[in-house]
DNA sequence: ATAGGGTTAG
């Protein structure tokens, strides 16, 4: 009997010690610490290990440590389930959700419900939720506060705003949480103007409130009404922030971004991430390592994000040597190789950068090889002079019935331009405007030009760029221009630059190509009435770029 | 002792 009940003094310290964990590493030695002393049956303890669980997102630590409980209560059982909603796939906390019906001494309570219908919204699970909204009547819980608000938020997230709204409009107690889901209901759906007017009736805003409109100005693309709540806003918290850093990143005004950054007080990971993918995306992959360098220098422990845009800048740079370091620090790192976007980006990282033989061996690693990853070992080897292994990946894909977009048919043609694949582009050109009804882009346009012009078939080239039915970018002229230098046609030459220097007359670039072609064929007079325009028009040749 | 909000790749 004293064996079986141990002092509470322990199961205390025990709990102490949860709160300051850190990691699932101590996590899991606590737990180790539990079974020793005995404590492990004790059903207070249990729930806070389970919670803490959920914090570290280790659903499968929750249920063995749950497995071992000999009798637990529906309080234990809310906290398991509570744990795989919000790590879980669905299906997975469905199981968990039924064993509790099953197993559970007594029928689910107002504690149950809340965490499986945001798994369900989250997943946009209709059906399943209609079903789970059944078992709340059945069981008397629907007036429950919590309940409702999860239901409304269950609604809205499904954007059936319709049911979502008459369960608002009955409901007899609502807090700022039940207006702010309902709010959020409306912003998913894209409709600005209920949200504002909810927004404006309530009767108390708190912090969540308000970072729900600016998150719903950011998406909508309003930044200027964004910015007017977030300066309005009484208080604000990170979340704040990182919203409209985001929304000012993925606008491209990094500028702003970095200025609110810096004024961040207490930075988290997710302010962190949402700089270094900003500056990522926006093509400043210098800028993005610095920060990540920032970041790693205060030894804040990066996640999935943080890396996928380190590696995402890294594939940008092009580094072999920085790709080498990031690959191993990813490697060491806590983060799950196999979530897809992040072997996505390690794959295209390690392609990019010319590790083709870690990229490749990384892909066949895949059980499931999408679009992306394929796409990514594509422009590996047809970036490093292997545009026929590219092809065969290509038809490889093919082969595995994965249905190619148009920007892997963008990848496949200017693969086939490298290997001088003149008839297979054409053929898969064919492919994707006859059989996916893909209409060509100016990328793809300027791709078939260069796989044209390359083969010495210029005319053609030339008279595909004409045929276009959209406005042919500069990409394309560029590469006919290249083109023409190449295979030495003069005429067409001057045509092509004359066109460009029109559309982008400060790019050195064409000067130096056009001259190139004059001086091959030793037109020295033109090359230097070309430098004397060039001069007039105050533009500098780019270092590193040759005349001849 | 348990319950509501945020980002990701070619």
């Amino acid at each position: 009997m004293l064996a079986s009940s141990p002092s509470s003094s322990s199961a205390l310290s025990v709990a102490a010690l949860l709160i300051s964990c850190r990691s699932l590493r101590s996590l899991e030695q606590i737990h180790a610490r539990i079974i020793r002393k005995g404590l492990e049956q004790h059903p207070v303890l249990a729930t806070r290990f389970l919670s803490f669980c959920a914090a570290f997102s280790a659903p499968a630590y929750a249920s063995s440590a749950f497995d071992r409980l000999s009798a637990p209560n529906l309080i234990v059982w809310n906290a398991l389930l509570t744990a795989h909603a919000r790590h879980s796939p669905l299906p997975t906390t469905v199981a968990v959700f039924n064993l509790l019906r099953r197993r559970s001494p007594v029928p689910p309570d107002a504690f149950t419900f809340p965490s499986l219908l945001s798994s369900c919204s989250h997943s946009v699970a209709l059906l399943l939720g209609f079903s789970v909204h059944a078992t709340i009547l059945r069981c008397g819980l629907e007036a429950d506060v919590f309940v409702r608000t999860a239901l409304i938020d269950f609604y809205g997230k499904c954007r059936e705003l319709g049911a979502a709204r008459k369960l608002f409009d009955s409901m007899r107690h609502r807090n700022e949480v039940s207006w702010t889901a309902m709010i959020v209901g409306y912003l998913s759906s894209g409709d600005l103007a209920s949200a504002r007017s909810l927004f404006d009736e309530m009767p108390k805003r708190n912090v969540v409130t308000w970072n729900a409109m600016i998150d719903g100005y950011v998406k909508s693309g309003d930044l200027v009404s964004a910015r007017q709540f977030f300066d309005k806003m009484p208080e604000r918290n990170a979340v704040s922030y990182t919203s409209l850093i985001d929304g000012y990143a993925k606008a491209g005004d990094l500028a702003s971004a970095r200025v609110l950054f810096e004024q961040l007080p207490e930075r988290d990971v997710f302010s962190w991430s949402a700089m270094i993918s900003g500056y990522a995306q926006n093509g400043q992959p210098g800028a993005a390592l610095k920060i990540f360098l920032e970041m790693y220098n205060q030894n804040i422990k990066p996640d999935e994000f943080v890396v996928v845009g380190l590696m995402s800048a890294c594939s940008q740079l092009g580094s072999l040597t920085l790709a080498k370091w990031v690959d191993l620090y990813v490697t060491r790192s806590s983060i799950d190789l196999s979530k897809a976007h992040v072997l996505a980006a390690l794959i295209d990282m390690n392609s990019k950068c010319g590790n083709m033989e870690r990229a490749a061996s990384l892909f066949e690693s895949m059980p499931n090889k999408d679009l992306i990853s394929y796409c990514s070992l594509m422009q590996g080897y047809s970036l490093h002079g292997a545009g026929d292994k590219a092809v065969g990946l290509f038809r490889q894909m093919l082969e595995e019935g994965l249905m190619p977009d148009s920007i892997t048919f963008t990848v496949v043609l200017a693969a086939c331009s490298r290997a001088g694949l003149v008839e297979e582009g054409r053929q898969y050109f064919d492919l994707m405007t006859n059989e996916h009804l893909i209409v060509p882009s100016p990328d793809h346009y300027a791709c078939m030009v260069d796989l044209l012009g390359r083969a010495g078939r210029l005319t053609e080239a030339y008279e595909l760029i004409r045929s276009m039915p959209v406005e042919p970018h500069a990409g394309a002229w560029g590469a006919l221009l290249g083109a023409c230098r190449l295979h030495g046609d003069i005429s067409l030459g001057e045509t092509i630059a004359r066109k460009l220097f029109e559309i982008e007359p400060t790019n050195a670039g064409n000067y130096v190509l056009l001259s190139n072609i004059y001086a091959v064929a030793d037109r020295w007079a033109d090359v230097s009435e070309l430098r004397t325009m060039m001069r007039g028009k105050g533009i500098r040749k780019v270092p590193g770029c040759t005349w001849i």
